[in-house]
DNA sequence: TGTCCACTGGAACGTACGGCTT
DNA sequence: AAGCCGTACGTTCCAGTGGACA
């Protein structure tokens, strides 16, 4: 008989626990529910929008617009889907392609998405970009088609490529002779609008839709309308609903937020062996999303970002109250040299500082001190430990974290 | 009031690189 | 395969800045 390792008696002790969800994936971004509280309207104008496909005719273009966990995605896809079972159950010829342009990348894997989606046939790479759309309009036309292309995060596309291909996609009915093609774009910037050439912007906005965010009492509708599918009976106690609402609500009424703060809230419930999902779970969960978000931010950062947050560690650490522009770039090259790595000029180390406060790692502001210049006090704005441990992992950083640099006690005399 | 410090931050430019295009 | 192009990353240069200090 074999003895039980480390992994089988955490299987066990899973196996054994008592269930919290019934069915998780329902807690997940990508789920799309059968029912969408609060956004009655904008299904009901969507729908009104695309229903002229059903008798054969070209919809309008819709230009939908709102900020993240808004429900833009979910209600296009769930209003396109029901479009797609009529259509299937009439007979109207609809073909309908979702696209995610910031996934997507370039125009090319655009127009090659949706020629794959009616059927022509391009190779990954190698045609020009004209030949390309040349096959999808030919392709389109000779199947006789009414084809309704979803391009989501739209925005990312135009702030990356330009809107050379929205231009060519709002035209392409001039080259159509008996398919019709229509644009749902959706964007999460509502300044998208300043980037577009007028003419593509009159085309593509034929109609619009606004998502406006969700306020409290909707959140809890939303979730309590998944909690009841996600958990067994009697997990949630009363009030997380009501917390986990009142967070996201605070921070822009993001409903994808609030999925994720009740997912890992039952996650963490699950793992305790508890049998039901508190308020203690909640701030648990919010803490633990914010530390992955962070931990995720370092670990992703170019080496010189890290050498610069180092330095601003290293500051911290010898309680240096706050650092100044010249103080880190002389830490910082301290650390380039024991590394013999060659370092950025003073320029270029500042703009990475204004980067770092911009992702929220650092936070700066500009000072005069008269007679001894005109600088910047820096402070981290995370906790240090959280460095520390980070940066530990890593072969290089794991050394410099424990390094005292030279240049270290005249700062810290002068400014302690 | 003018000077001076220690930068800030804009602009122009160079280089490397990945991916598109022929 | 090779050229082209856009982008990211970085450098160099320099005008501008706010307040302590003489």
């Amino acid at each position: 008989m074999k003895e039980p390792t480390l992994l089988d008696n955490v299987f066990e002790r899973f196996l054994r626990s008592t269930q919290v969800f019934r069915n998780r994936e329902v807690l997940r971004h990508d789920y799309i529910p059968g029912n969408l509280p609060h956004r009655e309207e904008q299904i009901r104008c969507l729908g009104e929008i695309v229903a002229p496909v059903l008798k054969g005719s070209r919809c309008s273009n819709v230009f939908v617009y709102g900020k993240t966990g808004t429900g833009k995605t979910a209600v296009i896809k769930y209003v396109l889907n029901r479009l797609a079972d009529k259509a299937r159950e009439f007979g109207a010829p609809v073909k309908i392609c979702y696209v995610n342009c910031r996934l997507a990348g370039t125009e090319y894997r655009i127009y090659s998405s949706l020629c794959n989606a009616i059927g022509v046939k391009v190779p990954f790479t190698g045609l020009a970009l004209g030949e390309v759309f040349d096959r999808l309009k030919a392709g389109l036309d000779s199947r006789k088609l009414l084809l309704i292309v979803i391009l989501d995060e739209i925005d990312a596309l135009i702030k990356m490529r330009g809107d050379m291909l929205l231009y060519e996609l709002t035209r392409i009915n001039e080259a159509l002779h008996y398919s019709r093609a229509a644009i749902v774009g959706i964007s999460n910037d509502l300044r998208f609008k300043e980037f577009l050439d007028p003419r593509v912007l009159s085309s593509l906005s034929e109609e619009e839709i606004l998502f406006r965010p969700y306020d409290a009492t909707e959140l809890r509708d939303i979730l309590w309308d998944r909690a009841r599918v996600a958990f067994c009976d009697g997990v949630l106690v009363d009030g997380t609903v009501d917390l986990c609402a009142a967070l996201a609500a605070a921070e822009h009424g993001d409903a994808r937020r609030v999925l994720d703060l009740l997912r890992v809230a039952g996650e963490l419930a699950e793992r305790e062996g508890s049998n039901f999902v508190s308020e203690e779970h909640i701030r648990k969960a919010e803490k633990r999303i914010e530390h992955d978000r962070i931990v995720e931010t370092l670990r992703n950062l170019t080496l010189h970002s890290k050498f610069v947050l180092c330095s601003v560690y290293l500051l911290r650490k010898a309680k240096v109250n706050y650092a100044i522009t010249g103080d880190i770039y002389n830490i910082y090259s301290e650390l380039c040299d024991q590394l013999e790595l060659v370092p950025l000029t003073q320029r270029r180390v500042s703009s990475l500082v204004n980067e770092l406060d911009v992702i929220g790692l650092l936070n700066t502001r500009v000072v005069s001190m008269g007679r001894y210049g005109r600088t910047k006090k820096i402070r981290l704005s995370i906790a240090r430990s959280l460095i520390k441990k980070t940066f530990a992992t890593d072969d290089r950083l794991g050394r410099l974290i424990s390094y005292a640099p030279r240049c270290l006690a005249e700062i810290s005399s002068g400014r302690s």
